[in-house]
DNA sequence: GATGAATGAGACTTCATTCAT
DNA sequence: TATGAATGAAGTCTCATTCAT
């Protein structure tokens, strides 16, 4: 994953086009980078308008006036990520997961993505938005990496039992969230041993 | 997971017996469950003492008698938290494998665990004794039902690719984290994919 | 001693001239009379933030925008006192003399200063800022008008025993501090007998 | 000054002579003891029962069934000191005083009586009981050293100007306050300084 | 009588938000 | 437009005092 520009955040709706100063577009992206580096490292609670404006060098009314409040702050920053697919393809399916599954694990270590995580699932119900944006831009595209990969592979005829696919993008998924989770530290060769058991779970060649 | 007692909470024993006015237990377990609930609901940074109080109908004082402060008390109130196991085994791994997902399904629905890990997962930062203690209470003891499952099969010799073990239990402890941040729904028959997918990593039969 | 304005209380000024909205000089002042009528009547431990702001007719918040904390405010509060000398000098040690005796007494006694010694001492372990503060700004300058008086005299011969100045400052000085210790009401004519001793123990005529 | 016992503190007003359990007298003493030392360190308002009753190693209803409340304790904490005169009289008027200011600077050092003045002073509005207390147990004693000596003198013809009495008394009870006050160091011999300003004072041989 | 528990009020401080320049 | 000032609500923690054992 990695945060790209996201277009104008919160443009001037309501009155004529232009009046007055136009607006900065790279405090807007100051500022956006600023929310999404505090999202990350000091969660959803913790990060302060105050630390924004400071980390963008803006004022905190400059804030205000582009974003309603501090979730919409929050959920503008968050709809920056995006998840990147690895660069090439080799046409091997073992190997595309493999770069994948690595890929991933690098987006994820350099976004501070499990602490994103934490935040989005506890703001579930203060701020459902954030869940929903973070699965929008971040889980679902991922998820779709290993879906095509997995289903164009099957239309290959190297897949085959087609019911495991489900399950295998539950594990290319989850395997990386578990082993962070349980504190163990991950082995060498960690990938090849979760890209394993997905082409065992859909029958394919070790 | 299921929350059950964890003993008095923060007793200052030194040697005699008694002195003085006894705490109420009925205050201790109070206090931790309202404690837990809050925490579940409103993650740790949202969590307030005042709230906590008035949850446990108790004054904050009372509180601060038992725990040195939020971070104190928020542990412990975790610390309650334990992993259980299915109830019964039958020998067959496939069939035990289930019950366990099943039973693992049902604790983090019932619990909030999902709440729970987010807030872990924020705070790892500023109160990494959160996380530290998830995984012993709750990650840990998780992951050990599986492995000694499987580690049971292979002593019967019924898992064949045995270098497949550690992968199979990212699989069974992730697989649930992936779908539920997925936002997808579950299938039915969830558990019986992601079993099937453990025992073809295992190169057991399916 | 009067309180004399002390210029702005913390002006985070780095460079540039100003931006954004100006702070309000009226507020510095309304804070920081606030604060040290309030340390003169209730002590350094007593005078509550709440109060000071209520007292300045603002909100707290707008206090620790320019102050650290309580300490700082409450040392700002004292380095606004100053110690005046009496208006005019006649070039008659002892009617000079007398002129500040009797200016120090008014003063210790508009300003509460028997209360702020009180606190300074109180919180010598604390908060030994509040009593150096009050060394420099309000005993020193004291202490270095009469020293002044006497060593200007003694240049002009008027002090025979001038090994007797220092002692000489101690009386004036405590003379005051030690009659209102003692609760004795202070006699007509306290202050001539005061300086009776200075001038007799600088063998004077007296 | 030395705090020395001052007799029972509170006694059960109101009912039949003994019923029940009598009073430990050492309990009593301890604490006064540990009030008084924690009034002299802290001063009034930072003093806690908490504190006094951990020091005193007894609970905090223990005291609060001497003691009606805080003020009552520190009160009667504070009616324990006592002032001591210097052990022998010269009948030399000069010897004596010296004798006397050397004694009373040890008890000022030994008992922290500076810090004990601030609490006295700042508490002045809120708890005039203290400085009553303190006037009458400490500085009126201590004045009445001082005063009869110079009464005594004055009785041998030793004391031409005697309306200079007061002043002295003034000045031999202010001397260490005001140097301590003003932070500079006490220069040697500067109690001989001391009493050869109030001899002066008082028109007494040097 | 003596103890530690329990409490309600209040302390200091922070923060999302609005305002005046 | 953009800024820093100002705010009111809230949060963590402390303490004198009362209670139950």
């Amino acid at each position: 994953m990695t945060s790209a520009g996201q277009g104008p955040a919160a443009p001037p709706e309501g009155a004529a086009r232009r009046a007055g100063r136009p607006r900065d577009p790279a405090v807007d992206d100051a500022i956006l980078e600023s929310a999404l580096r505090l999202l990350c490292s000091e969660g959803y609670a913790r990060m302060s308008i105050d630390a924004v404006a400071a980390g963008a060098g803006v004022g905190k009314a400059t804030i205000y006036l582009r974003y309603s409040g501090k979730a919409d702050l929050a959920t503008a920053a968050l709809a920056r990520m995006r998840e990147t697919a690895a660069p090439g393809r080799t046409g091997d399916l073992r190997a595309d997961l493999l770069g994948e599954l690595r890929q991933a694990r690098r987006n994820t270590e350099l976004a501070s993505v499990m602490s994103l995580i934490g935040t989005c699932l506890t703001e579930e119900q203060h701020t459902p938005e954030l869940l929903r944006l973070f699965r929008e831009r971040v889980i679902a595209p991922r998820r779709a990496i290993y879906r095509d990969l997995l289903t164009a592979a099957a239309r290959r005829g190297q897949v085959p039992r087609q019911d495991g696919i489900e399950a295998a993008v539950d594990l290319l998924t989850g395997a990386y969230q578990a082993r962070y989770l349980s504190g163990e530290p991950f082995p060498d060769g960690w990938e090849d041993g979760v890209v394993d058991a997905a082409m065992s779970a859909l029958g394919a060649a070790p």
